[in-house]
RNA sequence: GUGGCUGUGGUGAAGCGGUUAACACGGCGGAUUGUGGCUCCGUUAUUCGAGGGUUCGAACCCCUUCAGUCACCCCA
């Protein structure tokens, strides 16, 4: 235990570090493009936070919380998602008085109370857009496109994109009692989940995958046939754009999110050579939440990647960059005379900004050029009793092998020459 | 939260009731602290995820627990 992280947590060793730095690039860069900046919101909220925009009835609020008390008597909860705390810093700063639309992103880690599996922890990370203030479906053609190009530009391919619209408050009850009464007869033999889902939420039935439910809710009402006009024309209006972008995507009737605030579009991604947890990317239009969490009526979009799946997905396809560690100049020390100048060197060539390292080991030299040679290091600097005493350095070049004694003094230069030819 | 599979050194693994836990890779050291990448030599698990039990005796059998893994649920 005390040598073991906690289940559903990893470290982020030297090895893959670059990865991830690889990835946060990738995402700098992108959000920049589009016109994003950065949001960083604490990683725990008050918990009611998270019951009031999540929704009660959600799984990750049922059961997946980490929540605890803390030493003032709070009721705190590691967030599960960001959307929420990235709505409540919106309203607590006042972000609607500024230019709209607000367009955020985030990236951090997020903390579910799951069984952990292949591409699911308990602690994992997520790269997410929030576009508050802007009704049209412009703006959720933007995001849709903007996750699409992060996906791809990292290489990814067998990418699908799944679409769909859950209505609004207006439609949405309506679809629901249609929907109830085409499948009043048939849940009594369909599954104990769906069964509960009948009452709390009966969209959820035609999500599920045991066949016995698919069947029975084949030729159910859809969704997408049931819309208002105005989320209808929203949806149609999306869609168009999606062409316009050159964006395939699948129209998903049976798409519905796990969350409660969403409204008109959703969307996935999936990566499906994962296997069992494809979804790389979720996300959504939620035009009640920000009133939901206390603010005027605005509407908003965001999605959130989850980005151990795609390390995974790139991992699969290969397309990781390698780790690189080499260092230019590897310093020798032999003997305790040799310590003081060969220290020196280490801290003027670093100055110079010349990537260096040395012994700190006091091993022969022999273990020293096994170690360069493992590093790896361009040079070698060796500096001995001899060296010492005529202030020089024995400069070794370990692609060629040569070797050549050098004034201290001048390694610099020589050293930048030697890097160029 | 439910179910299946798994758990031996840094890694990949052999051993499946009987004296010192095979082998390979890696790590470290060495072949007279002045020279690496090849070679050779040495060294690297008082111990088999942890705890308890059965037995004269357990890494091997039983129980518990923890962890990993895959799937369900759900989601990123």
């Amino acid at each position: 235990m005390l040598t073991t992280a906690p289940r559903g947590t990893k470290d982020i060793l030297p090895e893959t570090s670059g990865h991830w730095q690889y990835i946060e690039e990738t995402v700098y860069n992108l959000c920049r493009i589009y016109g994003y900046s950065e949001i960083r919101t604490p990683v725990f909220e008050h918990t009611e936070l998270f019951l009031r925009g999540i929704g009660e009835t959600t799984d990750i609020v049922d059961k997946e919380m980490y929540t605890f008390t803390d030493r003032g008597e709070r009721s705190i909860t590691l967030r599960p998602e960001n959307t929420a705390a990235v709505v409540r810093a919106f309203l607590e700063h006042k972000l609607y008085a500024g230019p709209q639309p607000t367009k955020l992103f985030y990236m951090g880690p997020m903390f579910r109370y799951d069984r952990p599996q292949a591409g699911r922890y308990r602690q994992f990370h997520q790269f997410g857009i929030e576009a508050i203030g802007a009704k049209g479906p412009a703006i959720d053609a933007e995001i849709i496109v903007l996750a699409v190009q992060f996906l791809r530009q990292l290489g990814l391919t067998e990418l699908k994109l799944n679409i769909n619209s859950v209505g609004c408050p207006q439609c949405r009850p309506v679809y629901r009692i249609r929907l109830q009464e085409f499948l009043k007869e048939k849940v009594s033999s369909m599954c104990g989940d769906c069964q509960s889902r009948f009452d709390r939420n009966p969209m959820r039935i035609l999500d599920c995958k045991k066949e016995a439910c698919t069947a029975h809710s084949q030729g159910a009402p859809q969704m997408v046939d049931c819309l208002c006009d105005e989320c209808k024309a929203h949806f149609e209006q999306l869609k168009g754009l999606l062409t316009a972008a050159d964006v395939d995507y699948v129209l998903n009737p049976r798409l519905v999110r796990g969350l409660d605030y969403y409204t008109k579009t959703a969307f996935e991604i999936q990566y499906s050579p994962l296997g069992a947890q494809s979804a790389v990317c979720g996300g959504g239009r939620y035009d009640g939440l920000i009133q939901e969490c206390g603010g005027q009526a605005t509407p908003g979009i965001g999605f959130a990647v989850g980005l151990e799946r795609v390390l995974l997905a790139l991992e699969k396809q290969n397309l990781l960059p390698e780790a690189k560690s080499d260092i230019d100049v590897f310093i020798a020390p032999l003997g305790d005379n040799a310590q003081a100048p060969a220290f020196r060197l280490l801290c003027q060539l670093r100055q110079a900004g010349i990537a260096c390292d040395m012994d700190f080991l006091n091993r022969s030299l022999k273990a020293q050029m096994k170690y360069a040679n493992k590093y790896p290091a361009r040079f070698v600097a060796i500096i001995g009793d001899e060296e010492v005493k005529e202030n020089k350095v024995m400069l070794k070049n370990m692609e060629t092998g040569e070797q050549q004694l050098i004034d201290m003094d001048t390694i610099q230069q020589q050293f930048k020459a030697e890097r160029k030819g």
